[in-house]
Order: C-alpha cells, then structure tokens, then sequence
DNA sequence: GGGCAAATGTTGCATTTGAAACAGTTTTCG
DNA sequence: CGAAAACTGTTTCAAATGCAACATTTGCCC
C-alpha cells in the first residue's frame, strides 16, 4: 500500500502541516509555545480557573501545565496561587498584560486559520467539521474504558465527568 | 472564545488523539518510532529508494530521515548504501526482517485504525476524507510560495517537482 | 486522633528533538 | 582546469519532552 493512501498518514501530515501554519505566527511572533498558547486561550475565555477545571479543559498532562504555567509565570502573562480551601491545587487567572498579548495573537492567528479554511469551498469545509467531530465521537466510544487522557475534550452525556 | 470550539484545537486534538492509538501499536509492541514507522511504510511499498526520491515522498526532514534510518539499519531492517551515481546520496533498501516486521505491525496498526474509523457512520466518514483532502489542498494553495518542507504529501501537478 | 493510601504539582534525569554548523560531493562558471 | 557555490547527509549543542521519583496535602479507616 502505498503510504499516501493511507488514510492515518494523510490525516497526521495534513494536521501537523495546518498546526505548523499557526505556531509560525504565535509561536514566531508572539514566543508562546502550544502548551502556553493553548493555556492563554482557556484563561482569557474564563479569566480563572483552579487546577482541576483546568484539567478537564485542557488536553495537557500535568508537567505540560506546570511547566507552561511557570515560564507564563515569569513572563507575567498569568499569576498562580495556592487555593486556600485545597492547598494541593493552585488558581491559574490571567493577567492584563496577558489579555493583551493574547488577544493580538488571537487577532493574527484566527486570521491565518481563516485564510487556509476559506481558501476550501463551503461544502468541503462543512464537511471537514462533520468528519472531525465524528472522528473524535469515535476514538471516545472506541476507548471508553481507558483514561481519557488528552483523548478528547470534555463533552456532556455519560463518558467522562 | 471558548478553546474547543476552536477549529484548529479540535482538528490538532483530535489528529493527536488517533495518532496516539495507532503509535500505541507499532511503538509499545514493535518498538518503532513514527519516523521509523514512515520509512518501513515506503521502502515496504517501494521496495528500495534512493533519497531523493525519499524526501518527495515522505514529510520528514533530512534530520529525522538520517537518524531513523541509522536506527533502522541497527535494527537489520533497512541497508544503507553510499550511491554510486552520485556519492552524496544514499540507497535505502527493506530487508527481509524489515519486511516481517512491518507486516506484521500493519496488519495490527491496520486493525486498529479501521476499527476507529468503522465506529463512524459511513457518511462521516466520507465527510473526514473529503475534508481531509480538500484541507490538504488548501494548505498547499495558500502556501504556495514558501518551500513546502512537510506542507502536504507530493502531488501531480504545476506545484513542488 | 493517627497512620496509611490517594491525589496533586513539581523536580531530576535520560532521551528526543530542532536549528545550526559541519564534512564530503557535485555542479557551475570564469 | 579550478575555485567557488550549491547540494546532501551527518554531527553537535542547546532546548524540549516523557517518565518516574519526589514532596506536600488531603481523605479514609481503624
């Protein structure tokens, strides 16, 4: 067989090919990594989020969000503290200046996505988000028993939570 | 925004998410990386490739294609010759170990995807390949300038050759 | 209450990875 | 012909990563 029939190849080349498109921008020219960008995007959305809501949220291990917490730490984008009421968790909240950075990020970035996804004719891009969405049902149904660790993101009904 | 409704986040995870199943197989249970993984696939496929056809063909750079193919070659399951035509190339070949091992991975990694994919409805899962391709097109368009170091996989055409 | 298991975040260490420098070979062009 | 430029594969070095051990805190059970 040959490996560009191979459908898992195809889907893996394309996607890092895609994820390379975006990390060129806020990884370039803003110095996030994925861990740290993807730690920004759930805490501008939120403002703050304790270790456990974080975790749910993220498809990241805990030494990706420790390590990416600190280096946002020392950058001031986020401020991190010991929860009172369980002194093993920590409160992650964003900070103005990481709000900022963010956000212009943000602005480049959804405008590089949106240039590749409209260069795709509707029905093709219709399609691409119906086959992810299935995809990701799928690979949950066919691991349910495992940890769901970084499998998917969280959603309602009886898997997970 | 909330993060998983993200386009980019959902293909990146989900891309991972089936990635990690298939690399559950041919990494825990025949102890190949994904690079080494990719080189067996062609050179089972091809038989035996010079590099340059090598680098058409596969989306990793020349870093990455060195260093599996020296693990590989210790491993007895490629040979690496200095060609002859052109001393700076190489001539990679699938040994007859190589060609046991990588059946016998594939048959397993085979299943496995398939079963993942099978989960889907078949209308889905036309959606995920139309999409798939149709996404891949697009990268290479918008990109089109830029060298295409592991952009896409080679392609008929005025674009790369 | 007190000890023991479970949970959480961090750190240490070995391996992997990426970018640039390098060495060997070929091609180009004066 | 010969020097310089281009090309290919390998190596080097620093940074990133994964996994396991670790320290701290909490919950459990007697």
């Amino acid at each position: 067989m040959r490996i560009e029939a191979f459908f898992p190849y195809r889907l893996a080349v394309v996607a890092e090919a895609f994820s390379r498109q975006l990390v060129a921008v806020y990884g370039r020219e803003y110095g996030l990594s994925r861990e740290e960008w993807r730690l920004l995007f759930l805490l501008e959305d939120a403002g703050s989020l304790d270790s456990l809501q974080l975790a749910q949220r993220t498809s990241l291990d805990k030494v990706q969000v420790s390590r990416a917490a600190s280096r946002l730490e020392e950058k001031a984008l986020i401020t991190r503290t010991v929860l009172g009421s369980d002194r093993r968790l920590r409160n992650y909240a964003i900070t103005e200046a990481g709000r900022d950075l963010f956000r212009r990020a943000f602005d480049r970035v959804g405008a590089r996505a949106d240039e590749i996804l409209e260069a795709m004719p509707a029905r093709d891009r219709a399609a691409l988000e119906r086959g992810v969405a299935a995809l990701d049902r799928a690979i949950a149904r066919v691991t349910e028993p495992e940890t769901g660790h970084g499998t998917a993101f969280p959603r309602p009904g009886p898997i997970e939570d």
